[in-house]
DNA sequence: CAGTAATGAGAAAAGGTTTTCTCAAGATAA
DNA sequence: TTATCTTGAGAAAACCTTTTCTCATTACTG
C-alpha cells in the first residue's frame, strides 16, 4: 500500500493532501483530520498518515486552507517612510511577534502618494490580508490613504491614527524625562535643548518634559533634524555671553552628532565639560560618534510587537479596546553622558 | 432585475461573483467571463455585468483565483541585512516594477539564524508564492539557508547566488572606476584610497579597479566599515613624512565621513585642498556630511526592479539566461569632490 | 441474545473563481 | 421546409483543504 511512494508522488505540481492519502491508503477526510488532530480514528492511522505527510514533504497549501477558513495568515504593514529608519524596527517587531503564529507581512511602502497607496491598500484586500498596520515616520501626521471601513482590522503604529482605532505610539515626554533626570543625576545643572521643527507633536512633547523637569534655564532651540543645526545651535548658545550649559539633550541624534562635532570644533570635552543625550538611538549613527552617543530609545520593536500582536487579536475576533497607548522609552547609556 | 441591491448585496461577508451574478441576473460563469473579457456573449451583457460589478464593488478574491492559477501574484524577498540599508532601495525598486503587475512582496528579515530562514521560506512556500528573491548586504556571502531546488525560481539581488542561478550585482569595479576618474578628471594626482576588510569581495574590486586607474602612487589602506577608520586612516597619511595626497577615494560612506572629519581637524579644506569621493551613497548620511558628500551609487533600486522583474519572467515560464549580472554605477556629485 | 453505545473511517459540501463543455435558440443555406 | 452554423449563456468540474454528516462495525449493557 505504501509501494511506489516517490515514483508515484507529485508527478505533476506540488504534492497535496491527496498525495498523501494514497500513499497512506485512507480517505482524503481521513488524512485531513489525522494531520489536524482532530475527529476520531485509531491512533495507529492517525501516527501513521503523520509519518508519511512528513516523508513524502507534505506542506498544506496555505490559499486552500485560507480560502475556507477566512484567513490568509498575512498582513500588510504600510508605510511612507523611505528610508525605513523607524519602519524597519517596526517591521522587525512585528514580524518577531507574528512569524509564531505562522503569519507573514507584506510590505508596502507608499512614499507619499494616495494613488500609490489606494493600489497598495487594494492588492492587500485581495489578497485577503487579515489585518493592516499603518505605520510612518511621524506621530502626527497620518498615511495619505483612507483605511476607515475597511473589512479587516486596522492598526496604528507611530503615525495617526482615527479615533476609534487602536494606535501605538511611543511616550516621548517620558523618553525626554529619562534623558534629562539622566543628565540631572550626572550632576549637570543647566541643560540646554536643541531640537526640531516646533510644528512636530513630538517636539513639543518632548520640549514640554524637558522644560517640566529642567526648568527654565536655557530657552528650547527649535530648528530642523539635520546635523547642520546641531552644529549651528551649538555654535550660537556657546557664542553668546553669560554662563554656557554643562549639557545638551539633543532631539534626534542627528542633531547631537551635530551638536557634539561642534563642541569638538569649540575645545569643549565630551562628556568631560557638556554631556549630550540623543533621541532615536539610531544604532548605526549612535555607535559610530565620537563618543558614542547616549541616546534615548523609542522601542520601535516593542511597539511592533504589540501592533502585530493586537492585530492578530482582532483578526481572531478578540476584543481589544480602542484608543492611544503609548509605550515606555528607554535609555541606552554609552560614552557622551 | 437589479432592484434591491446594497440591500441584498454582500450580507455576510465580502462580495462574491455570485452577488455580481445574482445582481445583473446571469449565471456566474457568465459574470466571471464578462469581467475577464473571454468567452462569447452579447456586448451589453458584458458591459452591463462590468457596471454592476464596478457599482457594487466587487473585488475578486485573490486566494480562490491563485488556487486555480496556480498564480499568487506574492513574491517573497528574504534578506540578512538587518537594518535594511542595502535591502530597503533593492525592496523599492521590487516593489515599484511589480506593482504594475498586481504583485505584492512577503519581507522577510532573518538575521544570520538558519532556523529562522528556513522557517520563513517554508512559510514563503507554504503560500504558494510565485519566486523568491535573495538578498543580503554583501555579494559574497550567501544567505543562512538552503534555496536549491526549490519548487519555485530564485533570483540572488546583492548577495551571493548558486552557479545556475540568476544573479544581479552592483559593478564595483566599474563604480570604482567612475569615482577615481572623476578625481583625475579634476586634476587630482595623488588619491589615496582608504577602505574595509581586505576580505571583503567589494573591497579587492573597488581596489582593483583604483589600482588600475590612479596608479601605485599610495598604498591601499584596509581597514573597516566605521568612521572612526576612516579617521584614523587620514590621521596616519598625514602623519607620515613626504608628499600628501591631494584626493582621497573612500570604501563606503561612513569611512569618508570620519576621513572628511579628520582632514578638517587637521586644518585641511575639503574640496578646496582635497577632494574625497565616498561609495554607497547612502543619502541620510551623504547629504548630511560637511560639505555633502561625492559619492558613488550603486543602483541598488534599478538592481532590484530586474530582479522583480527577472523572478516574474521565470513565474510565468519565459526562459532567462542563468549567470552573473553586473548593473552599473553612477556617481552622485554633491561637494566633496 | 437483543438492543444500545462507542469507535473508526469515508462521502460530500463548502469556500470563490476560472474554464471547458453543453445546449437552446435564432440565423443562414440548400 | 429542413439541415447546418452561429451566437449567447448556463452547468459542472477543477483547484486544495476542512468540516459535518453518515454509516458500518465492534463492544458493551440489560
Amino acid at each position: 500500500m505504501e509501494a511506489g511512494l516517490d515514483q508515484e508522488v507529485g508527478k505533476k505540481g506540488r504534492i497535496t493532501i491527496h498525495d498523501v492519502a494514497a500513499v497512506a491508503g485512507v480517505s482524503i477526510s481521513t488524512a485531513s483530520k489525522a494531520l489536524n488532530d482532530t475527529g476520531r480514528m485509531g491512533e495507529e492511522t492517525r501516527e501513521r498518515v503523520k509519518r508519511i505527510a512528513r516523508e513524502i514533504g507534505f506542506r498544506p497549501n496555505a490559499l486552500a486552507r485560507g480560502l475556507l477558513s477566512k484567513r490568509s495568515f498575512t498582513i500588510g504593514l504600510l508605510t511612507n517612510d523611505t528610508y525605513g529608519r523607524f519602519t524597519l524596527p517596526v517591521m522587525a517587531g512585528i514580524s518577531e511577534a507574528l512569524v509564531d503564529h505562522g503569519v507573514s507581512v507584506f510590505l508596502c511602502a507608499i512614499e507619499d502618494d494616495p494613488a500609490l497607496g489606494q493600489i497598495h491598500v487594494d492588492a492587500m484586500l485581495d489578497k485577503q490580508v487579515d489585518g493592516i498596520i499603518a505605520s510612518g515616520k511621524r506621530l502626527d501626521r497620518s498615511l495619505p490613504v483612507d483605511l476607515s471601513n475597511l473589512p479587516v482590522p486596522v492598526v496604528y503604529a507611530f503615525t495617526e491614527g482615527t479615533p476609534d482605532s487602536v494606535t501605538f505610539r511611543s511616550d516621548d515626554a517620558q523618553g525626554a524625562g529619562l534623558a534629562v533626570e539622566w543628565l540631572m543625576k550626572l550632576g549637570r545643572r543647566r541643560i540646554a535643548h536643541i531640537t526640531g521643527p516646533e510644528s512636530f507633536f513630538s517636539v513639543r512633547e518632548r520640549a514640554g518634559a524637558y522644560r517640566e523637569i529642567a526648568g527654565d534655564t536655557e530657552p528650547v532651540m527649535y530648528g530642523v533634524w539635520s546635523e547642520s543645526w546641531g552644529h549651528e545651535a551649538v555654535a550660537k548658545i556657546w557664542g553668546r555671553n553669560g554662563e554656557k550649559p554643562d549639557a545638551v539633550f539633543c532631539g534626534n541624534d542627528q542633531i547631537a552628532r551635530g551638536a557634539i562635532d561642534a563642541l569638538r570644533e569649540c575645545g569643549i570635552r565630551v562628556p568631560e565639560d557638556v554631556s549630550v543625550v540623543g533621541f532615536d538611538n539610531w544604532e548605526i549613527m549612535a555607535e559610530q560618534t565620537r563618543p558614542p552617543l547616549t541616546s534615548v530609545d523609542m522601542g520601535l520593536k516593542a511597539l511592533g510587537r504589540e501592533a502585530g500582536l493586537t492585530v492578530l487579536a482582532l483578526a481572531e475576533g478578540r476584543p481589544v479596546e480602542a484608543g492611544v497607548r503609548k509605550l515606555p522609552c528607554h535609555l541606552v547609556v554609552r560614552q557622551s553622558a
